[in-house]
DNA sequence: GATGAATGAGATTTCATTCAT
DNA sequence: CATGAATGAAATCTCATTCAT
């Protein structure tokens, strides 16, 4: 039962494709409205009816995959306890965003520095709370003696590094398959970790038949 | 042995040291030359005694890391077959200058597409050059049983970013010596090739006292 | 009939208008576009919603001289073929344009060299196209006995000096009106060519009563 | 029996040489001194040990070859009253310079404008006294009865255009040589005075042997 | 006499943004 | 909702010129 006013839904939408296209090949600094407003079709003026400014853009668009993956991630473990099937719930919502959207996350990893102090903090904040979730699943696993390692906060960084590197080079017409893609940075991840006897796709298994 | 207190040499030293720390911070589209000018100490004009263009000081100053980081690496591995001593090797070049240059190796990574088309063509030609040589190390390990990766060429990119998030956050004044740093990234790299019996510590030993 | 007082039509007219008369009394590489802009009564930045660069502004200034000289003298002499009329036509259309155009031709005559090589090739193409109009005249001139000069090329480069010096003096104030100054330039072409008998003024009064 | 200082004698020729090449090809404005001084071989602020200004050069410049041209025609002309000959020594004086000092004449040509006031002033008198010299060999000769021109004035401004417009295409390497340029000229400046009876080649020739 | 270093002035141009229509 | 017109801010870069060496 959609109205007419689809169309400004449709633009709206067509404005932030076209902003994470942009954004990701020019950088945000370089990347100018006009150009955005040229992709959808629009006047560089006409994007003022759908956004604030050029800023608060960037601050929409960084928001939602952070929170999402969140989101995501929460939904996907409730009631969940065993390290090794959230780590791979982890590693399986992590690689679905860097794989699916994969330009978004590229910005934003590249472009916090553009954002206000004040959006600065909200989306650092989000991040960190991302990142949180991993290292307390390394601690829990360590605790419980599944996973091995020192330092766990700095092997969390350091698995981040890893798991996220795919956004830099991932490209959906290559030789991999997605659910590859998934299957060997969660091995990587477990492997990290020392894990072996985890057989994390067994209790995967298990749980969903559950 | 001048007497005055303008030496050519020393500014351009700092211009390109100016260079880095800005665009670091800003990214090198938001990165105005005024500030880096005013960095030094002298007026924006006057950079271009020492520069051709913007660009021209990006590419300079991309070029090094990637180059050096594969100079370094060929002299120490000069002779050397064993796949083992190779990747300790190469993670060892890898978090060297991923540790003293950080800045440098981050804008390596962050600025590719701000080169002109030529430019940007010989840095990448560099930079794949640079990951072939781990490509090569772990297609070597693997042909001789002591990894076991699959798919050798996208663990390579994956590792890759294992090896390089570092320049994203690590900061000297932190918990964890550049020692151990690179001590826990030799580490992530065996395990992550599953190869636990190289006992890689013990092997580079033999080798450094033959 | 809009409302407000800012038409686009009249400001690309006005730009126009001051460009000819900055370029013309600076030269094109003195002559600012703050300069021009403020005799028009805006910024310099807001030229920019009427041309594309300053290159293109002379491009365009340049080429509407001689386009219009080269329609005005086919137009004129369609099926006309008598060289002693042709060439009255052509003197015609000369003056009435170094006259009433003269800061605009004075600029085509100058800065020929500050185009861009490409929009060079096309006004110096144009150029010599209006040349050889001229030239044709006297050769046939002189094929028919009415004009007697060796060297038709030469001449014909002699002749346009002649005919052209009068944009870098001619004052519309000044004591001689526009129609004597076509009459003396129209003696003088014949008289180079030797052309007394020719009774010009009495064969275009035969040829318009036609 | 030059010394040693011959060099920076040497050079300053150099300097001015190369600068009427620059200036005519570029313009003033858009002639840099880098550019000078590169041709000369040197840098651009050893040029100061030779010039006071870029202005004073282009004043230098401007002034030797109209002063030349009229210390010239003054020299020859001494005593000489018979109007043919002094029009055919001018039209010889003239094209000489314009031919052999075409770059020089040209730049005199096109940037006056680039002068100072007080420069400018200097130069414009000197122009105005050299087009005096034929305004009033014209005026002579009419009152003479042997060339026919109404507004001598006017008949001298367009005679120096005919004249002038040798500087703007003149290749010493065309086809026709100096001496004909100068008989063509001096052809057509007599016809332009309606002064087919002078013979002037004749009276020339009997002047010369007297 | 020559120059490396520096600079103030100023050029063209791009950009995000505003506003009236 | 869209945009033509306008603009302040700011960018890179060139230039003539000065000065100490």
């Amino acid at each position: 039962m959609r109205a007419t006013n689809s169309n400004g839904e449709e633009t709206e939408k067509a404005i932030r494709e076209a902003a994470v296209r942009v954004i990701a090949k020019r950088g945000f600094q370089a990347a100018s409205l006009r150009e955005i407003a040229k992709e959808v079709g629009i006047r560089a003026p006409s994007l003022y009816n759908y956004i604030k400014s050029k800023e608060k853009l960037l601050y929409d668009l960084l928001k939602v995959p952070v929170s999402a993956m969140i989101a995501d991630y929460e939904s996907l473990t409730e009631g969940v306890t065993d390290p090794v099937v959230l780590l791979q719930t982890y590693v399986q919502v992590h690689l679905n965003f860097h794989l699916n959207y994969r330009l978004e996350v590229f910005i934003g990893n590249m472009e916090l520095r553009s954002l206000s102090p004040a959006h600065y903090r909200v989306i650092a904040a989000l991040r960190e709370e991302y990142t949180g979730l991993l290292n307390r699943i390394i601690d829990d696993g360590v605790k419980a003696g599944v996973f091995h390692a020192p330092h766990s906060r700095v092997v969390t960084l350091i698995m981040l590094g890893m798991l996220s590197g795919v956004c830099n080079w991932y490209q959906p017409s290559g030789a991999m398959s997605a659910a590859e893609m998934m299957k060997l940075h969660t091995d990587m991840a477990f492997r990290m970790l020392d894990a072996r006897s985890a057989v994390p796709a067994a209790k995967a298994a298990r749980k969903r038949s559950s």
